[in-house]
DNA sequence: GAAAAAAAATGACCGCGGTCAATTGTAAAA
DNA sequence: TTTTACAATTGACCGCGGTCATTTTTTTTC
């Protein structure tokens, strides 16, 4: 029987967890170091990895939580009419993934779980991500902006895989130049989507 | 005006290197320490930052000789004759990468490089590995086993995207449920090659 | 209340990658 | 040969993530 945490637990979680997101508010993901947080919310080093498996633990936290926002952004925007639009969709996705390569290499490391940790944040928005993508794929095909001749969770997860080839590729270079990534998305995906004929 | 190396340089990095070798063989990659490699090498540790830039520049030279190799094998067994047979061209890679999170991971870090610093081994090969691709493609357009309302370059990026992308998802599970990786990539090559109609 | 048990927090310690001023080796210039 | 300039190597040292036996705090039991 696993005993309720106790209130001190749940102070010390918080603290952490708000330091952290301060840190990274000012130094960016890359930027955070373990011995900074622990320092600077007045705990021992021990005590976040009691509340934390690794360091990635503690950004899959705060990044988990991010990415739901994204989610919440891209729920509320609904359905979207052509690939054109799903490319908008996503654009603030990839703009925030593409600020950090951390971001990216945590994210890219969850990338493939299935619910079957469903606790941890991030493995939740990926499951929410890939669900959202196939409903929206549904309704596309039955508009006839998406080829039919797949199903939509494969399309979906097709998504994905393109979102990341273009999220490395925008880590390799020396972003002289710019555009956003989004740019670099919608002919993958024109040419993934695009009805027959 | 740079200087020839002399011959004591070369065969330090002969030794790293193969000393490397040697433990990569049976500690695998991710058993690789540079303090072992230095001490078994009988060099200071200094000497192995002086010839390679960090750790992965060294793993880089491994594995992109590993790779070389592979394509050697690709390159010779000639264009596929359709996306099934181009599948079982890709499974070995497959299988080389799967077998350690540390050779993706290295890979995917200079996955989009395009031949900006061609020195290094593994640059070179991911520019060949697109080039042999895309030539295959043509060769496949030109068959009519393969789509040609997209140019083969742009089908070549995305087989590289669903190989990662593969690769992702098989490192996410506990592969309890076996079988090559090269398996699950051939839905998503059918369904972003095959013809409309 | 005190004693026993469990939870939470501590910080000295370790592993490992990476740095750099100092030292040694090598080869061209005087 | 001696001097001079540069190439190559060295190893003590640092940063940073992560561990774990010990101590402190809270909760439970009597």
């Amino acid at each position: 029987m696993t005993r309720a945490p106790q209130k001190r637990r749940l102070e010390t979680r918080a603290k952490l967890l708000s330091t952290a997101t301060a840190i990274v508010q000012d130094q960016g993901y890359s930027g955070l170091r373990v011995e900074d947080v622990v320092a600077r919310a007045g705990v021992a080093k021990g005590t976040l990895f009691a509340h934390f498996k690794d360091k990635d633990g503690l950004l899959a936290v705060l990044i988990g939580e991010e990415v739901t926002r994204l989610l919440d952004g891209m729920e509320t925007a609904g359905v979207p009419s052509d690939v054109a639009e799903l490319t908008a969709r996503l654009a603030p996705h990839l703009d925030y993934v593409a600020q950090d390569r951390v971001i990216f290499d945590l994210l890219l490391r969850y990338s493939g779980t299935t619910a079957d940790e469903p606790d941890e944040v991030v493995t939740a928005s990926f499951t929410r991500q890939v669900t959202l993508l196939t409903g929206w794929l549904q309704d596309m095909q039955a508009a006839g902006e998406v080829r039919r001749n797949q199903p939509p969770a494969l399309l979906a997860e097709g998504i994905q895989a393109f979102l990341n080839h273009v999220l490395g590729v925008w880590f390799c270079m020396e972003h002289e130049n710019e555009a956003r990534p989004a740019q670099a998305l919608e002919p993958y995906l024109q040419a993934w989507l695009q009805p027959p004929g």
